[in-house]
DNA sequence: AAAATAGTGTCTGTTAGACATTATAAC
DNA sequence: GTTATAATGTCTAACAGACACTATTTT
């Protein structure tokens, strides 16, 4: 098999982006609280269906498949995403009814006050997703399972929260990613000990009682590499 | 931007798969014994230059990038792989000088046994690479940082071994990926209680010295989901 | 017996979970 | 004062690292 039949199949494959943006809305006491943007497709396949947002690879104008994904963003939600990371790549001759397509998946990340610009119906709670387009659905379940497998030893769930918050909120937050309540006293030690949280002085979130301190990420923690 | 340009655009696309082939040399004193599968270029672009096996997606033949990284390793080694793992997809214009391109790569494991048939002047060290076609460097530093990753907390590594090993091999290879020298005590205690090996009854290593029990990796243990 | 490696036992400092206590606000 | 939540302190059981010890082979 020589290169030339190499590129002729090769210019069928479909090159794609997809992007599970994540958030999670600490008022919901039922489910975890988990739930990701979708769209409504506006074109075939699959129009009308619900999808996550996703597109080509525009080779002219991306530098490569991350920026193809926050380009999507870009378009869908109208600002840049604090958080992106790269999930996985999808594959094979029937995910996509155009034909052969390779899709790089993404996980973006975004607090519950910013994703209030989405539509409120394209919100969906991450255990109990609607019908999806594609195989997305199977896509979104891997990206929950990455974001949950890092809360356990990493500080990447702030990015899930507004740039100030509480300790209680950090520590509910870490609780509903793990499945399990936490100790508050255990929390905050670790959480300490980790340094990866600031006290942003005189800063104070009241309520009903006591107000409790504010905090913010530590600048440039390092969360991981993004390829 | 209509779908008709999109793909107009997107026919430009290169999709390939390139494979990290790791094993782990024991009797190497000097560094951590890890060396990746190189082959020679036969063709251009870099013409002779060492690089990973890989090649173009095949979507004839091949039903996902999965499957045309085993094509790929059958083709290069002529057997099957044992563990083959989704590390990363890289793209960009100008990691391929033919065009924009992308690489969906693959972290393969290899017990050194196996790799005898490999030839040794195409087993390099990962920690002191030669020269290498283009970003295949930065491709084998990510597999070797997810093998080291998942060497903390999984059996991973047992694949790197040959079908039965003594628990002496086993503490010396996680050492290596650990980059620091075990315990005895502790990783036996360790190894007992995950249990993922067992033993081969009645059967022993012998040396200069006191033989050592064989033992061999249990029957599916989950070591992780591949995509 | 000596040498070498396999394999087990024990001690101890650290840590994570459980839970009690104190602190500070609204009412 | 009461109530509600914030924040800290203390106790304990489990665990990991360090290291000593025993076991079994070759020479």
């Amino acid at each position: 098999m020589n290169m030339k039949s190499d590129l002729a199949m090769h210019s069928k494959i479909i090159v794609t982006v997809d992007v599970a943006l994540l958030t999670v809305d600490l008022e919901s006491s039922l489910s975890n609280g988990l739930r990701v943007g979708l769209i409504r497709r506006d074109a075939a396949p699959y129009k009308e269906a619900l999808a996550l947002p996703g597109g080509y690879v525009h080779p002219e104008e991306d530098d490569n498949t991350a920026a193809a994904a926050r380009r999507v963003l870009k378009t869908k939600a109208g600002k840049d995403v604090r958080y992106l990371e790269q999930l996985a790549t999808f594959s094979g001759p029937s995910r996509d009814p155009r034909g052969w397509s390779v899709s790089v998946c993404y996980v973006a990340l975004e607090d519950r006050e910013t994703m209030k610009q989405w539509p409120a119906d394209l919100l969906a709670r991450v255990d109990a997703l609607p019908p999806l387009a594609f195989d997305h659905a199977t896509l979104i379940g891997a990206a929950v399972e990455r974001i949950r497998n890092k809360a356990a030893y990493s500080a990447l769930p702030v990015f899930l929260l507004p740039d100030t918050f509480t300790l209680s909120e950090l520590q509910d937050l870490y609780g509903r990613l793990l499945g399990t309540p936490l100790d508050k006293s255990s929390f905050r030690r670790k959480v300490r000990e980790l340094g990866f949280v600031e006290e942003v002085s005189g800063a104070f979130k009241g309520g009903q009682n006591r107000p409790a301190q504010l905090y913010r990420a530590k600048e440039m923690t390092i969360f991981d590499r993004t390829i």
